[in-house]
DNA sequence: ACTTGGCACTCGGGAATGCAGAGTGCTAGA
DNA sequence: TCTAGCACTCTGCATTCCCGAGTGCCAAGT
């Protein structure tokens, strides 16, 4: 009975300061939640709470407030994940679905998470590692000039414009890409570099030098992207009147692609929903950041999620991280 | 002489303006700049200056405060662009230098204004129109599928998938991508509807569903891509002390493409800086915007600007624009 | 062993007050 | 036409004061 009710306190103070962002006393707490019992024994818990370090008292006689602590007791233990409605769900299904490539699927999607959550939403693009060389192109353009373009199987298209040692033609660049496709269609990004090395062997004397400088373009490219690019959207959700952070830090982050990677976070485990909570952070302390893996069928390609202050809504926050990550990957899957 | 010392006056205004950010009243003048009279006399100019709406004050007893119409003035007829240093410029052109392909040109550009200004950079994608197809690509995936490409002058690269309504293999493929080419090859992006207009006409019977529904593909490539993508970076500048604008308006606006667009303006003149002060802003009164025409050669492509506090200092912010707009056409010339 | 009511204590935040400084407009004189 | 002086106005800042919300603790009740 006893650990149950602090347990119950503690929601109660959480969902409270959540909703109304102002430290919450025991009166209050009584009111609205129907606890069966006076302020006083609520004083006696909140205070055990506090000792425990759940909970913490802005100065003396305020109310409490969370403490990093306590909201991750919350997450971990008190909660669950709130599901979206049907509608909200047929909504996103119908948004993401409208997009016409990879960079609109993106685009969408980091829009998508910010509305729903009223947050900073942050979306990864699909690491290529895990993804598939669908086609390689090799266009010319003058005599000296290819332009090389890396199709996979996500949908994406990186391209270089090489400079080559010297003359190629029409014909001699319609074998390279033939040897080429041959050597590499379907393979794992991750695999190019095993795969290519003894290529230019297998070509006619002539063409080596070129052959030689495409693929160490193509291998550039490669390793390139291999730091993801990252966008992000809902700046603007920043400006919620109550926000303690230095908005300035926060801003310069979004805009480091580095510290952005990191706040993401790797993931521990690939479809579980990740939170962090201010202080377990990397860099931008007072802030939290729900995150969850996206990727087509079982592997998971990138990462998402949005950034807030600490004090938000776990459970709706992570209901809608869920579903975005979800119908992303299937959007993903399917094209 | 009369007139003239009023201008020195409003010069002088906008200049200690700019620096303090606080009102400046009469006394501050003659001690900082050294007009030749007291500080009685610049009293009496001061209001004329305010009668004339050049200046104002924010409440009686303050200092003066320049008005959008005073910095319309200063702008016009009291100050220079201020060029870059040498230095600096040799650090534009070797920072822009580095990048890879066009993105890569956007985004360092984007990013190197923000620096140099400290303030929000705003970066339109190259025009479509004005460029030229390079090549035009169609990749097959599986049966009833490809991949179209188009390869622009600029760097720029669009895909899409594309469902065929009917089988085709690897050679109907080819012809079609050499038709297409031979067709296309250098024209205008908007001139495509009219060359490929007759141009199933031209293939056999058994192509044509297949072939229109590929220029289709292509022609919505070409529209969609019509309103551009605008970028930014250096939000974070915008969390100076002194803002005095809502910032959440500035943050919603700068991912509203279509509000980016308006802000960035037309070309009045293509080469010329364009500055808009405060309220002759679209959007976004309270804000000033300097933007400049960008492109290789003759053509402009598109525009670049910062957006910033109506007191900002013009002079040293239009010559870095001029300078970052000048370097990034002569590096897509040269690409 | 908990719970409850009462009570004294603490502290932040808003309103009211007062003061000093900066700046102006005006007028009379050079 | 400029200058000097003077009275006036207003903001910003610090100080003070007070109210109310909230706590901790203690003694009494169940």
């Amino acid at each position: 009975m006893v650990d149950d009710r602090k347990l119950a306190v503690l929601r109660a103070i959480v969902e409270d300061y959540v909703s109304t962002s102002e430290p919450v006393g025991s009166k209050a707490l009584v009111d609205r939640h129907n606890l069966g019992v006076s302020p006083a024994t609520i004083r006696n818990d909140m205070a055990v709470l506090e000792e425990q370090g759940y909970i913490t008292q802005p100065h003396t006689s305020a109310g409490r407030v969370p403490t990093d602590k306590g909201y991750r007791l919350f997450v971990d233990k008190l909660s669950q994940i709130k599901p979206m409605s049907s509608a909200e769900r047929r909504a996103i299904e119908t948004f993401l679905a409208g997009a016409v490539d990879l960079d609109d699927v993106v685009m969408r999607t980091v829009r998508l998470l910010a509305q729903l959550t009223r947050q900073v939403a942050v979306v990864q693009y699909p690491t290529l590692d895990a993804s598939t060389v669908r086609h390689v192109e090799i266009v010319p353009l003058t005599d000296h000039r290819v332009m090389l373009v890396l199709i996979t199987n996500t949908g994406r298209v990186d391209q270089r414009v090489v400079e080559l040692p010297d003359k190629v033609d029409e014909i001699r660049v319609a074998h390279m890409r033939a040897v080429l496709n041959a050597c590499l269609d379907g393979c794992r990004l991750n695999k190019v570099p095993d795969l290519v090395a003894d290529l230019p062997e297998r070509l006619p004397e002539e063409d080596r030098p070129a052959a030689a400088t495409i693929l160490s373009v193509l291998l550039e490219t490669l390793v390139d992207r291999h730091d993801e690019k990252i966008v992000f959207a809902g700046a603007a959700n920043l400006a919620a009147p109550d926000f303690t952070v230095g908005l300035r830090e926060v801003l310069e982050a979004l805009e480091e692609q580095v510290v952005l990677m990191r706040l993401l976070g790797d993931a521990p485990d690939k479809a579980a929903i990740t939170v962090r909570i201010g202080s377990e952070n990397p860099y931008l302390q007072g802030t939290s950041i729900v995150a969850a893996g996206y990727g087509s069928g079982d592997k998971q390609l990138a990462r998402l999620g949005v950034l807030g202050p600490t004090r938000m809504d776990y459970p709706v926050t992570m209901g809608a991280v869920r579903a975005v990550a979800r119908y992303v990957s299937q959007i993903l899957a399917a094209s």
